[in-house]
DNA sequence: AACTCGTCCAACCGCAGGTTC
DNA sequence: TGAACCTGCGGTTGGACGAGT
């Protein structure tokens, strides 16, 4: 892949661009030895051309034990979709509840579905306008929904009361704790029937997006961040 | 077959906070 | 106490690759 790039030798002299089979032998074998941490000075002393960040990253992101390969299930998207509307972008803390996955993949998996979001936002700007046209036409139509709210707008207020209850949560429990009632917690809104779907998201999320549509999915969540 | 587009993935950079001296 | 260094995090970049046209 990174064949082409023209990586070459930082200022410091630091060798830059993808990491050779022996590079990843040398690393992985000063780290079994001498564990974690003191980058730096792994660099130096595993004889490895490269800067400390460089090692660690390499380390964390590829060689670390335990890592997993491969696509992320529903059950990760779940809890990731989960994760990111209550903390954002903090995809170091978000990783701690997915053992074997880095916060790199993690980022780089939101940010290929945030281009769905910017995708959806101008679905719904659209949308907007479209409503905006018809409003003079829908006012009478209008009164019926205030009495019977649009689903999307009961999935938004599901999802934020969700938040909101995690949030809570969060600031009461520990981690260890936190990790299991996120996915505990889910069956306390079946019981307060907020969401009908809620449960799928973490079985499911592909279906669910199938079930309620992509742009009901992502505005609401995108809705959640603003 | 060639091109475009979207996705995946690895790696770099800059910054902020922590640690050491 | 403050400067220097280290570490970790989030953002960004860009090549590879497969699917669609």
């Amino acid at each position: 892949m990174a064949t082409m790039m023209a990586w070459g030798v930082s200022e410091q002299g630091w060798r830059k661009g993808p990491w050779t089979p022996e590079e990843d032998k040398l690393l992985s074998e000063y780290v079994s030895l001498h564990g974690e941490g003191r980058w730096s000075s792994v660099a130096r002393s595993a004889g490895l051309n490269r800067s400390g960040k460089s090692c660690r990253l390499r380390w964390v992101n590829y060689l670390r034990p335990g890592l997993k390969r491969g696509q992320l299930t529903p059950q990760e998207e779940g809890i990731i979709i989960e994760l990111h509307a209550l903390w954002g972008n903090k995809w170091s803390t978000i990783a701690r509840y997915l053992p074997g996955r880095t916060d790199n993949e993690i980022k780089n998996y939101w940010r290929t579905h945030f281009k769905k979001k910017e995708k959806c936002s101008r679905k719904h700007e659209q949308r907007k306008q479209q409503i905006k046209q018809l409003e003079e036409q829908q006012l009478e139509q209008q009164e019926q929904q205030q009495q019977q709210p649009l689903e999307h707008d009961m999935m938004i207020r599901s999802v934020l009361f969700h938040a909101e209850t995690s949030t809570d949560q969060k600031k009461t429990t520990e981690p260890q704790e936190r990790q299991q009632t996120a996915f505990t917690h889910t069956t306390n809104y079946d019981q307060h029937q907020c969401l009908p779907h809620h449960h799928v998201m973490y079985q499911d999320v592909a279906s669910w997006s199938d079930t309620v549509g992509d742009d009901m999915l992502w505005d609401g969540l995108w809705n959640l961040d603003d």
